[in-house]
DNA sequence: TCTGGGGTCCTCTGCCCT
DNA sequence: TCTGAGGGCAGAGGACCC
């Protein structure tokens, strides 16, 4: 999608349309997550702090973003992609891979398909997107972005829209691009490889993959020179499982109190319980991340043996454990929840049942059983409460705070502190 | 200029076990 | 009994993507 987030802003509210109009974090620490095009003739980029696209672009007009309506957007979307064809392989909110082989002979040519995706999200949405066409992902990936609008010395140039490269072509396509458009290549790497007078993705192509494995590391470097080559061999994969679900937020000010951000452990730890049952997994790992006020991240992690974790309480009393350990001296900017070495939660499968009640001198273990028994039909009640009656309804004791819950919406932070903080 | 939040994947290191 | 090699695993951190 073409600048996604700006351009929903700008469909709900069409006096945005036409605008420099920037969507994301409006605190300080906050970052820009989309921006139209008349905001990027400015210099605005996404991830650019928002401290910065104000100083570029004065006249932008800021809005904080809305996660569920860009999710709700989406949804949409792929269900027109999947009048196509169903391995439709979602990448992000406005990104998607679409396998279209079996479709070809219902609907036509590549170029044609693109066209038609490209009429009908414009028509039935109102937005506009870029298709690239190809035999391999990446490639097809770095076509769209050709397909994109650009500022040029005559004004906007609203671009091709669709570009379709042939199979003959692929390499003629790819080796002019500079190293940084390939997936994996960040500054780290783009700066060892410009080491080697690597700069285009035709100059990776005639550097011998063993000097490339030394250069990046075994795993990186062969599978850079099979892109270069244009060898790509991951297809659509419509069915991508989660691997790892976590919450994190970045504070407007260093913090180093621990009752709070033990307050706030317990909050994440309820919010990522949440949607792990939400999602129908639960975890073993658990992960805590602390960036401190220099920027310097710690992570600390601890895997429980037994049943995966998917309750609040389970999760956060492991993830406490970990924030016990850690130094808060330096001042916290930033805290977060994960889980990870994701299952199919405890129940779901034939299993040895547990203590619903303690046996006389019963030992530790038979109290463990039936906590667990417990907190997981609290959690689920929990659930129930949410979902009837909304996310502040109910929620652990210690999230208490004048007379509320204090809960955040998946999303709500996406974009750094609000600038109410 | 000063750096978000959701993730995935890879490498390195240390520990345990054989 | 001691020691080293090597595999498996967990934990930590870094790089990267959108």
């Amino acid at each position: 999608m073409d600048a996604f987030f700006a351009s929903v802003e700008a469909l709900d509210d069409p006096t945005l349309a036409g605008r420099p109009l920037v969507v994301g974090g409006t605190g300080k620490r906050g970052v820009v997550a989309s921006c139209s095009y008349e905001a990027r003739r400015y210099g605005v980029r996404s991830a650019m702090p928002s401290a910065v696209a104000r100083r570029l672009c004065p006249d932008a007009v800021f809005v904080p973003g809305r996660y569920e309506r860009y999710a709700e957007v989406s949804r949409r979307m792929h269900d027109i992609f999947r009048r196509w064809t169903p391995l439709v392989e979602g990448v992000s909110l406005d990104e998607a891979f679409l396998d279209v082989t079996g479709a070809l002979r219902l609907f036509g040519t590549p170029a044609g398909i693109a066209r038609a995706v490209r009429d009908s999200v414009a028509s039935e949405l109102g937005l506009s997107c870029s298709v690239g066409a190809a035999t391999v992902k990446f490639v097809a990936k770095l076509a769209s972005e050709a397909a994109k609008p650009r500022w040029g010395p005559a004004g906007l140039d609203p671009g091709p829209g669709v570009v379709v490269v042939e199979p003959e072509r692929t390499l003629e396509f790819l080796h002019p691009h500079p190293i940084s458009a390939l997936w994996g290549v960040g500054p780290a790497t783009g700066e060892r490889l410009a080491r080697l007078g690597i700069r285009t993705i035709g100059d990776l192509a005639g550097v011998p993959r063993e000097a490339l494995e030394s250069a990046v590391g075994r795993a990186h470097g062969s599978h850079l020179a099979d892109l270069a080559r244009g060898v790509d061999p991951r297809g659509v994969d419509p069915e991508r499982r989660v691997k790892s679900v976590g919450h994190e937020e970045t504070y407007p000010e260093d913090r180093r109190d621990r009752e709070g951000l033990h307050v706030e452990v317990v909050r994440m730890a309820d919010s990522v319980a949440s949607r792990l049952r939400s999602a129908g997994v639960a975890g073993r790992t658990v992960t805590l991340k602390i960036r401190y006020g220099d920027f310097t991240t710690r992570t600390r992690s601890v895997t429980v043996a037994g049943d995966p974790l998917d309750t609040g309480s389970a999760v956060a009393a492991a993830a406490l454990d970990l924030l016990a350990e850690v130094d808060l001296a330096p001042g916290v900017r930033l805290l977060g929840v994960s889980v990870s070495n994701l299952s199919p939660p405890a129940g779901s499968e034939p299993r040895q049942l547990e203590l619903e009640f303690p046996l006389p001198g019963g030992g530790p273990a038979a109290g463990v059983a039936v906590g667990a028994a417990r907190r997981r039909a609290a959690d689920a009640a929990l659930d129930e409460v949410r979902r009837r009656f909304g996310e502040g309804a109910a929620g652990p004791a210690a999230l208490l705070a004048g007379g509320q819950i204090r809960t955040r919406r998946p999303g709500e932070n996406q974009w750094g502190p609000s600038a109410s903080g």
